[in-house]
DNA sequence: CCGCTGATAATCT
DNA sequence: GATTATCAGCGGA
């Protein structure tokens, strides 16, 4: 028997591994979006995560069922998108950057940009193209409007550290598509430190 | 290509 | 009052 795309993937399991595993993935909204190609994962007690002092109204969503939408605003301005999952509530993955294929045109009009590589270059840019809001959190990635589709085979990543915070900002919890040009910024080379002398 | 800066408001101290 | 899981625009290399 068929089971809907979304649950093929667990959901319930160390954050790190839902990080990767997202990579490759198509995420829709409405039918518009694209191929996950950017996440970071942030832990139940990760100094850098919303959660690291328990439940509040904000972070209500990363506290509720797996496989559900975390969205919370940044900075005043910008909307920002996580897939709520891991080892135990209260973790979940940010998704950075999309590979735009479904929907260009309404993400240009959105975006009011036509280069695609810039389209969905950041959380904050994702959700715009998406039309992603706080209407949208809590909702289950399974149903619509959302769609999380399988990956058709298993990708090569990058790793580095996570982009945009102090605390915590040393380990390599953000990954990346290898070789994709839809990044929200380049991944650092392991040996750059060395190579500066 | 890279780095700097202001915008802007909810959340936290 | 300070901080923040960001971005567009700008100037320089």
């Amino acid at each position: 028997m068929a089971r809907r795309p979304v649950e093929s993937l667990p959901f319930a399991r160390p954050v790190l591994d839902l990080a990767r595993d997202l990579i490759g993935m198509t995420l829709l909204l409405d039918g518009v979006g694209g191929i996950v190609v950017e996440t970071e994962a942030y832990g139940r007690h990760d100094p850098a995560s919303h959660s690291v002092k328990g439940p509040t109204p904000r972070n209500r969503a990363m506290f509720g069922p797996a496989g559900h939408a975390y969205v919370y605003r940044s900075y005043g301005i910008h909307w920002c998108f996580n897939v709520v999952g891991g080892e135990e509530p209260g973790c979940a993955v940010l998704v950075r950057a999309l590979e735009p294929t479904r929907g260009l045109d309404v993400m240009r009009a959105r975006r009011k940009l036509d280069d695609p590589r810039r389209l969905c270059a950041g959380p904050g840019r994702l959700c715009q193209a998406l039309g992603l809001d706080a209407s949208h959190d809590g909702l289950p990635l399974g149903a619509p409007p959302f769609a999380l589709l399988p990956r058709a085979a298993t990708p090569a990543l990058v790793a580095g550290p996570r982009i945009g915070i102090s605390r915590n900002a040393d380990v390599p919890w953000r990954f990346g598509l290898a070789g994709s040009r839809f990044l929200s910024r380049p991944f650092p080379r392991p040996d750059a430190a060395e190579t500066k002398f």
